[in-house]
This record gives C-alpha cells, sequence and structure tokens, in this order.
DNA sequence: TAGGCCATCTGGTCCT
DNA sequence: AGGACCAGATGGCCTA
C-alpha cells in the first residue's frame, strides 16, 4: 500500500470494543444521535424489548453490529479507493511531460498536492470527470457526424457514437474545451460554463452564488454538486 | 492550536 | 428477526 502524507489505516483491534461496550450498558441515553427515548439502556430503547438478553449476549451482539458496520464501511472504502485508483493519475501526478502537468479536473494555476484524494474530493472529480467524458463524446458524434457527412458515406460511424447509448450533455451547454482553449481561459476553471445559457444548462436553477467558482473549497470546481435536481443527461 | 479528515460506535429506520 | 443503511457523536491523526 502506498503512504501518502495525511494517509493513515487504522488496525483492527476488537479490544477496542471492551471499553465502549460498558459505556452503552452503563450510561442511560449516552451517545448516539440523541434519540427521545433517553433513559433506556443501550440496543433496547425501543418501546417493547424482543426478549430479554443477557450482559454477555447484548455485548455479543452489540459486537456483531459494529462488526457489521465496520466490514460495511470498509467495503465502502475498498470502492472509494477504487475511484480513486482511476483518479489518482490526475490528482497526484507532481510533473508532467516537458514540465508541470496540468490537473485535468481542477482549475488552471491549481497544483495537485500530491496527497490521497479526500472522499468529497474524489467523488467530486470523479462527477467532473464523468460529465467531461459525456462532453467528449458528444463533441466525438458531432465530428464524426460532420465528416460523415462530409464524405457522403452512410452507416461507417460507429452507431453507437452517433445515436447515443451513453448520458451527455446535449445543446449550448458543452463543457468540453480543447486544450487550447482552456489555456486561454487561464484564471477560471476549465469546467466552468462560459455564457449565461450554459451557466442555466449546467447548473439549472438554485445554485447557490453568483461566483463562478464553486465554493466548496473542495477542488474549485464547478457548481454542479451544489445542483438541487438530478444531473440532466438528456437524451 | 484550529480545522480537516477519518474510523468507529451507536441508535433509529426501513427492508426482506 | 436480522441485516443494510443512515446520521450524530466522539476521538485520533495530520497539516497549515
Amino acid at each position: 500500500m502506498h503512504a501518502a502524507p495525511g494517509f493513515r489505516y487504522r488496525e483492527q483491534r476488537e479490544g477496542f470494543l471492551q471499553p465502549v461496550i460498558p459505556r452503552m450498558v452503563l450510561v442511560p441515553g449516552s451517545g448516539g444521535s440523541g434519540s427521545s427515548n433517553e433513559g433506556l439502556l443501550g440496543p433496547f430503547r425501543s418501546p417493547k424489548p424482543p426478549r430479554e438478553l443477557s450482559l454477555e449476549e447484548q455485548q455479543e451482539l452489540r459486537r456483531k453490529i459494529n462488526s457489521r458496520e465496520r466490514k460495511r464501511m470498509q467495503d465502502l472504502n475498498v470502492a472509494m479507493d477504487a475511484l480513486r485508483e482511476v483518479m489518482v493519475p490526475y490528482s497526484s501526478s507532481p510533473t508532467g511531460v516537458g514540465g508541470t502537468l496540468q490537473h485535468p479536473y481542477l482549475p488552471p494555476g491549481v497544483p495537485p498536492t500530491g496527497r490521497r484524494l479526500s472522499k468529497i474530493s474524489t467523488l467530486v472529480l470523479a462527477r467532473n470527470y464523468i460529465l467531461l467524458l459525456g462532453s467528449s463524446l458528444q463533441e466525438m458524434r458531432r465530428l464524426l457526424g460532420e465528416v460523415s457527412i462530409g464524405m457522403g458515406v452512410n452507416g461507417t460511424v460507429p452507431r453507437v457514437l452517433v445515436t447515443g447509448g451513453w448520458p451527455f450533455l446535449t445543446g449550448q451547454g458543452q463543457l468540453l474545451l480543447s486544450p487550447s482553449e482552456q489555456q486561454l481561459r487561464t484564471g477560471k476553471c476549465p469546467l466552468l460554463p462560459q455564457t449565461a445559457q450554459e451557466e442555466s444548462l449546467a447548473w439549472g436553477s438554485g445554485s447557490i452564488s453568483e461566483s463562478p467558482v464553486c465554493q466548496c473549497g473542495v477542488c474549485q470546481s464547478p457548481r454542479v454538486m451544489h445542483v438541487n435536481s438530478v444531473t440532466g443527461f438528456p437524451k
């Protein structure tokens, strides 16, 4: 495993349960999410406990529940790591050919930190990546359409590229910019819509502010993550 | 030292 | 009944 700064794997320690379980049993109404049944003990806060359990049974049950939850979160982290592996080339490469490599999903001038992506950053970047792929696909379809029309050739363009089969952005709100275009727009996030119309299409209604840059501070990426409505991938 | 990020525990809710 | 999922609480580690 890699050991990027700020990255750690917490060891499994089943003994960690020991000081926790008594807390649950001995401190009525402690911890948890502020349920209204304060005063009842541990896992049996429901109005009618199904059946009596000994202290050992309670502890065993709590161990099982904790273990399941731990496993669930670990599985989630495995999936998150798998997603990171896809995003890592775009998040942690310090250099590229001929000098620094611009992060394709971070605004120009914002260097990758070299640290492991946080969960939220991973999700935001992955989302932007998907949007970019969709835009690229759309652009490719458009170019292929022009080529096929210019050549007077029908049926030679892969059908999936022309007719769809994968969600993508349509209309004038294309987020795809060529590298040269991106460089011309230094200082702005390359994924930002460039016009009011694009703004409306990309962010939908109810976006948060007039600032062109995401205010979340995660990656200074587009505001799409704050849009209330489901991301539009019109067919 | 404050803030960010994370793992874990815990109780509640929903589903099978 | 048991498992999955969720969100709040808590505490540890790390970085600026």
